[in-house]
DNA sequence: AAATTGAACTTGTATATACATGTTGCCACA
DNA sequence: TGTGGCAACATGTATATACAAGTTCAATTT
């Protein structure tokens, strides 16, 4: 059973998303709410607390709580979205390969526990594109850890987080990554299409989930050269 | 006056830091907690969900609460630190320019109100060095609003958050970042002491504060070439 | 007309309490 | 000796309540 403060969490953040309220709107009272709802105030607290951390709203006191920025989704969390003239619906997924289950690489880059080593991975190579031109090359390790069907599914323009999501109760609760600026080199070239050389983000991500010991990890190259990488935090 | 929940936190949040919980110890328990600083559960829990959001706990039904990361804080938040072997003690900051009062530059990073355009902007350019080698190239952009003694103050080695912080009261509570790896050219290559056309990471942020309606902006040039930006979310 | 007061709203802080659920370790029983 | 189960303790969820403090706006006063 979802907590209520969990359901109204859910609620309101797809009505953010979904525009039903808009950047600068005033979220109804936290009263309101409760009686909206039929729950106390530090429930609904507990839930707007999650919408802040989300970074979807703000919170004024003696105003109310604000609708704070409708971030451009594409699946990368915490840095996610592009410049704002990138919509949802222009961004394209392709995938390159899997998800197939394997073993971890050799070397891999974050250390793994003894359970996941054991339990191998689902592996998982995806380009995005925006306007046709590829931005992302992304590669996904998952642990092979009580994911029914999962090998199977289909990720073609759907975002992994949300499959995780809505199939298996799995929730990104957050990470931690490393960043670099490195040089185009190798499959990058003609995967990204940019010249030999160019300056390419590389972003190495270790994220936790709602479920214990169980890690999603990726390594992320970004042509970064007509949009920025936007986050909120 | 302070509130409880943050006394609880800070005084927490410092031990962490200096060491007296370790990566991997226990925090009393909210229990605990509530009897040592003679306060109920809830409140107990805010600061620790303070602490949570910062990244420096995790918290496990029936086990505790337990220290996650201590941060090798180089006093840019939220992607702060670098690689583990880099320790507070041997990053040095030093000053090129600034603290000075001027205007805003024109075509400005990010959208200004109208407040803060009137009111002048205190700039603040810093390299950070790692072993002398300079791994950052900063400059900050403050909006200068009720800011007493700010321009005359020492920056050296010290961090910005932290005289903000403690001198001023406000606590950077969040902010957006467009990051882009770029091409090293003019005189980055001076500054982190890089050849022309090397990788660069580039930053771009706006930090929220306590205070409402002032900002905190700032550019950040990091060689990372041999140090990873790390960060947690 | 302008300024002040105050009522009615908002979120912020805090207490007291209850039960649910996950974890650990010890004790009694087979 | 081993093991199952229970007690004790941890955090998670939720209610009910109270007062503090910031905001807004309209009524009242100057």
């Amino acid at each position: 059973m979802l907590p209520q403060y969990r359901r109204v969490y859910e609620l309101l953040r797809k009505h953010i998303l979904e525009g039903v309220y808009q950047e600068g709107d005033i979220l109804p009272s936290e009263n309101e709410l409760c009686r909206l709802h039929g729950i106390t105030r530090p429930t609904v607290r507990q839930a707007l607390s999650k919408l802040m951390n989300d970074g979807l709203i703000h919170k004024h006191q003696g105003k109310g709580s604000i609708v704070h920025r409708i971030p451009q989704d594409i699946g990368i969390l915490s840095v996610s979205g592009t410049t704002s003239a990138i919509g949802k619906k222009i961004l394209k997924t392709h995938i390159l390969s899997g998800p197939t289950i394997m073993q971890w690489p050799e070397k891999f880059i974050f250390e793994l526990s003894p359970v996941e080593v054991e339990s191998g991975c689902i592996y998982l190579e995806r380009v995005r594109m925006v306007n046709e031109i590829p931005l992302f090359y992304d590669i996904s390790y998952i642990a092979n850890i009580n994911l029914p069907r999962f090998s199977s599914r289909t990720f073609e323009n759907k975002s992994l987080f949300e499959i995780l999501r809505k199939s298996y109760s799995i929730e990104i609760k957050g990470g931690e990554q490393r960043l670099k600026a490195i040089s185009a080199q190798g499959n990058i070239i003609d995967l990204l299409k940019v010249k030999k050389g160019n300056p390419i983000l590389y972003l190495e991500r270790k994220l936790e989930t709602s479920r214990a010991n169980f890690f999603v990890y990726s390594t992320l190259f970004c042509n970064t050269e007509t949009h920025s990488l936007y986050g909120a935090f």
